[in-house]
DNA sequence: TCAAGATGCTAATTCGAATTATTACAGGGT
DNA sequence: ACCCTGTAATAATTCGAATTAGCATCTTGA
């Protein structure tokens, strides 16, 4: 394996020392810097006669950045199970990451104790990047006030609670597109809501139905939340709405109406609140609001590099875009 | 912003040199090498507490390693329309990465000069990685000349003709792949073939046409290459199996025959070679071969490893699956 | 003629971590 | 006291390029 050239080499080649090469290579032509054409002509022949190039590690440690950008994730993103998930983050993340000139880096080494994986381990990798994107619908408290305390440059996707600190993050607004839905059902007629999910655990649960619970009581109208519930319970309830935090259970919720004979949106309105976390049926048009992911990567990595430049810590919630489906109509129930 | 820190930092807090911090994160035991167990336990608790790591720049500028493996691509791999081919590729590479314990670096800074990126530019960051993975359908022969050239240690998915030396690759096995089916069909009665695509340009079609002549010329059968056709031109031509380059031109032809009442494969039997770079439908099971996508991203991290290791140069062909599909059946042509 | 200024280049230092050579200090034996 | 042998840690150097301070040498102008 050739050895590669260095400057010092070609300097010896053109007669002048490693110092004259370097600025001959950088152009510098400021402050105080002079070279006379003719030298700056034979430096230049040596490096075109022997096509030397930099070495970019070197090059890098002078100055303090590394241009690598981290993205750390729980698990492997790219199995076809997760890449729905992912992919459209990731989609963002890389875009904007090829505009800061900035290089991708995938910590799989994290070791998977207990099939996930850690940011902080024995040797944690995290401070081989310059900042890091953290992904994925819940993050290890312990983990991000880790990250809060040690002052690692970073920013999270999705929104996320105070750990020891305020948390660097580019979320999707959520209370702003349940409360959305709601008001279009109220208008439409609708008195009974149901709201379907965890609700809690992750922020991104929660904050659905905090908007769930503050649009119910802005209007005076009935909300009701459930883990799960059988089309039966909802409708013996007289609910009207229901709101479905998995877009799945929304899907079955429309397959078990259409069983029945019932209509949706006639009997019942359907409405979903994001994304899917388990595959849905595509057969049936959903009505809710899409979470705008890809922008959401984009703005994360442009975060990140404000985090990086000036210390801050920026938070901002990204709206969420109405979808028109075929699942919200007016209410026919008895009023 | 919160500057990095360096082992001069922890070696301050711990109350030692820099020397040592060196040695007890390398964990240095031979040569001489001795540090009282206190002392290692606690500069080993100053690098927990701050969760520092080596500056990865510094550390490749000195040695060579940082556990890291690049991936090369020309183009963004997260975006949708991109990610069905490179998906598959990059679980294979993320899984082994991770047996490797290694993280992965996506060249994303790599600047997009007339909208396909370079692997060599002004400030080209391939070597900040230990070594690189590069995939595509197709390398620019420069490139890969120069990074044979320079002894960059990479590997590249897909085989890849001598560029000023070996290519390191891992392939898929195309000329066996398509002799199979070449083989089967002659078995069922196929006299007359025809291959459809480029069959030039990128060497997985160079593969692909040159199994299909070497299969013809050793059954003595007929065999012709067509770039395009319609289905009436190789009616016309009396041939009775066709193999089909890219999936969506076999699956068209499929729906051609069926639209004019043609049975398939009682009139002509289609063969697909291998997978997808256009969308296909999806409702026509065709006859061919599956690549093994990600065996080729497992298995080419492996051969990154040992070429780092040992400085061989891999070149490895995998086997493609036979997928027994609808399309494929007995030659009932006159004869 | 001699200081002031311009010109052209280089020595020395820096970045962060790894490594080698070396020092410092025990305690033990004579 | 003196030498020897471990033991424990550090000073100094290295990698390749960028940068700064500064040293020669040559022009000018008074």
């Amino acid at each position: 394996m050739a050895k590669r050239l260095t400057q010092q080499d070609i300097a010896r080649m053109a007669g002048v020392s490693q110092a004259t090469v370097s600025l001959v290579l950088n152009n510098r032509t400021d402050g105080g810097v002079r070279i006379a054409p003719e030298t700056r002509a034979r430096v230049l022949e040596v490096i075109r006669r022997t096509g030397y190039v930099a070495n970019p590690i070197a090059r890098r440690l002078h100055d303090q950045r590394n241009r690598i950008l981290g993205v750390f994730t729980y698990e492997a993103v790219f199995p076809s199970t997760r890449a729905d998930f992912y992919q459209p983050f990731l989609e963002g993340i890389e875009e904007q990451a090829e505009v800061a000139g900035c290089d991708l880096l995938l910590f799989t080494s994290a070791k998977a104790a207990e099939g996930k994986r850690r940011i902080f381990s024995d040797d944690s990798r995290i401070r081989l990047a310059d900042g890091c994107v953290l992904l994925g619908r819940s993050i290890d408290r312990d983990d991000l006030a880790q990250l809060v305390a040690e002052g690692v440059p970073f920013v999270s996707i999705g929104r996320r609670d105070d750990a020891g600190g305020p948390v660097p993050h580019i979320g999707a607004d959520y209370p702003a597109a349940v409360r959305n839905l709601v008001d279009r059902a109220v208008a439409l007629g609708h008195r009974r809501f149901a709201y379907l999910g965890a609700g809690t655990g992750a922020e991104s649960s929660a904050d659905r139905l905090r908007g769930f619970k503050q649009a119910v009581a802005a209007h005076g109208v009935e909300g009701t939340h459930v883990q799960f519930a059988g089309l039966g319970q909802l409708l013996d309830a007289g609910i009207t709405a229901v709101l479905a935090e998995e877009v799945s259970d929304g899907a079955a919720l429309v397959l078990a109406a259409r069983e029945r004979g019932l209509s949706v949106p006639g009997d019942l309105s359907v409405l979903m609140l994001g994304a899917a976390t388990r595959p849905a049926p595509d057969d049936v048009q959903l009505t809710g609001f899409r979470i705008p992911r890809r922008e959401m990567g984009r703005r994360a990595v442009q975060a990140l590099t404000e985090v990086l430049e000036h210390g801050t810590t920026p938070r901002e919630l990204l709206a969420c875009e109405f979808v028109e489906g075929t699942t919200l109509g007016p209410c026919r129930a008895q009023g």
